[in-house]
This record gives structure tokens, sequence and C-alpha cells, in this order.
DNA sequence: ACCTGAACACCGTTCAAGT
DNA sequence: ACCTGAACACCGTTCAAGT
């Protein structure tokens, strides 16, 4: 039974939403193939690879997501751009973590980084400025999507807010309060 | 030779600090103490516990210094807050990591949102409203510190932007954003 | 080229046994 | 009460050997 590298990647990602992210382990990702844990390392170098690979299908997505509308008002761009992060981050069980611990590539960053700016800059912001809001829009997202994932701090959370609306009213406020400088 | 409780929390998180996060095992922390790894199990009930302990020193650094000036205005304190949550996050190695892992004991957090809550709800704010805005600052803070001790992330992001000029720029603009509901 | 089987070092945790 | 020593199951990873 031949595997690829994709099909690793979708496996851990559907196992770590069904189990969690502690249930993550070379053995369980190797059985949902059909194969033996040893027979992964012949198309991925480490585990801690394999979580980069995860790490960046999310990035990918919102990227994807906020890219699309490029021609809209900067703060507009910003509030979908941190609404499309989080939704992604959300959509798999552990995500927030994931990424939290997991490191893009070098190039893999650079080139997010010069594509998520480039709309801002195009409307007279300065790329440090840029960056610079976007960071914050990712911290605010991915501490928020952390909160929402982990269990008890959930639970405890929910019984006196609302997380969507908690989260809309923090991202709104702050890119509400950036100036194009 | 005897050990508390507090000890082995000690020695779990300077071991964290020297180490990183990656190094904290028990037969570690137990090496430090002069004592074999399976004597910590008399006094902690397990490694998940150990490090809710751990994150939870953090937090109540964190709030015995927002706590202390309660007089301010509003705004002034959440942004007092958010400085003050963020560096007690930076001063150990992992320590973001750590909070957003470990969930904390369920009636401490309820005991620390009413803290932190006081405050706010003095000057105006209801309630539900000052812990939505806290919870925004929690995670802007958290997510920001996960970003700078993620060494590779570190490096990439540190070459294009201050972080703490980008993490103030931040926090400022979600605060002047905030208003009393 | 791609996979199996067996092994290695390491880890969290348990438990009888010591003092 | 508190600690040691030895063990257990589990994990990431390696590597010879098969096909």
């Amino acid at each position: 039974m031949k595997i690829r590298q994709e099909e690793i990647v979708e496996a851990a990602l559907t196992l770590a939403d069904e189990q969690g992210l502690g249930a993550l382990n070379m053995r369980a990702i190797a059985a949902r193939l059909g194969v033996q844990a040893s027979a992964l390392y012949w198309h991925v170098p480490s585990k801690t690879a394999l979580m980069r690979a995860m790490a960046q299908s999310f990035h990918a997505r919102a990227l994807a997501v906020a890219g699309a509308g490029a021609a809209k008002d900067w703060r507009r761009w910003l509030i979908d751009y941190g609404v499309a992060l989080r939704r992604a981050l959300l959509s798999h069980q552990g995500s927030a973590l994931l990424c939290a611990t997991a490191r893009p590539a070098p190039d893999t960053a650079a080139a997010a980084g010069d594509l998520l700016a480039a709309p801002l800059v195009a409307q007279g912001l300065s790329r440090a400025h840029a960056l610079s809001c976007l960071a914050s829009i990712n911290a605010l997202a991915l501490g928020w999507a952390v909160y929402e994932q982990s269990e008890a701090m959930h639970d405890h959370l929910a019984e006196m807010i609302g997380f969507d609306e908690s989260f809309a009213l923090g991202l709104e406020a702050m890119v509400s309060g950036f100036h194009v400088d």
C-alpha cells in the first residue's frame, strides 16, 4: 500500500480532529493508513516536521480567504482577515495549539508576510506598520482560539461571555484604533 | 532529603527556564532536587497538575501587579494590566505555551475573573462587558507572548518589527476602541 | 523505491519495599 | 510519612531486512 506525504498530513489532521491533539502519535497515524509507523519516516523526516506541515495548512486557508478581496478598505480587510483566521483555527480541534507550537518554514513565513501586507501597503500604510498591525491581529486570533479550544477554559469562559461577540468586539476595537502612519 | 510541593514547582520553573519547556521531564526535575522521579508522585498527582501549578504562578504575578493601582482610569488600568501580563509571560521561557496548554483550576479562574473585573465595574462597565474586554486583552498578550517565545517565529518577526512597540500599538488601539456599555 | 519487524532510548506512572 | 528500585506501557526514531 503506497503512501504520499499529503495523505499522511491529512490523516494526522483528521486524527487530531477526532481524538484531540494529545492522541496524535505516529503509530496511530500509520494505523489509519494501514501501514507500520516506521513506514512514515520514508515520507516525513520527523513528527515535528509533520506538525509543521499541519500548521501551515491552517495559515494557508486563512490566507486564501483573506487574499480574495484585496480591493476593500484596509480596516474592513483587516477585520475580515482576523475573522477568517479565527474561523480557520477553530475548524479543527487543537489547531491553535498546533500553530503555537509548530514554527513555519522561514521562506513560507516571509512570503506570507509579503502577501498579507500588500493590500495594506497599497492603501498607504508603510510596510513595517502593516506588518505590525497584522501581527497584532494574528496574536489576537491565536490567543482567542487557544482559549476556545482549551476545554476547561472554554467551559469556564462560556458561562460568562459569548466567544463570537467578544472576539468581534476586541477585533473591531483594535482595528478602529489603528491609524495610517 | 525532604521535599515540598512548592520546591517541585520552583525547580520545574527554573528548569524550563534554563533548558526550555521541551526538556521538562519528571526525572530531570527530581534530579535537580536530589531525589528519584517516583518520589515526586508523593507530593504531586501528575505532570499535568504540576504544569497547571506552574501556569498559575504567572497569572498570579500579573494579577498582583495589575491589582495594585485600582483607582486609575479604566483604560489606563487595562493597558497596565496587559503590559504586566505580557511581561510576566515573557519573564520565563515557554511560559506562554505553558499557559496555553495548562488549564487553571476552575475556582481559581472564577476568583481571578471577579478580581480583575472589579475595578472596571467600579467605573461603570457591566460585568459581562468588563470580562469580555479582559478576555480580549488576555488573548492579545498570550498570542504575542507565544510568538515571541517561538524561536523561529521570533527570529523571523524580529527582522521586520519591534515587539515592544508593536504590542503597545495593538494594545492601545484596542483599548481606545473599547467603550463603556 | 517503499515497507516490515525488531529494536533503542526515553518518558510518565505505579508499586512493593525500605526507613 | 516519605523515599528508593524496579518495573510497565507508551512513544519517537533507526535500521537491517525484505519485496
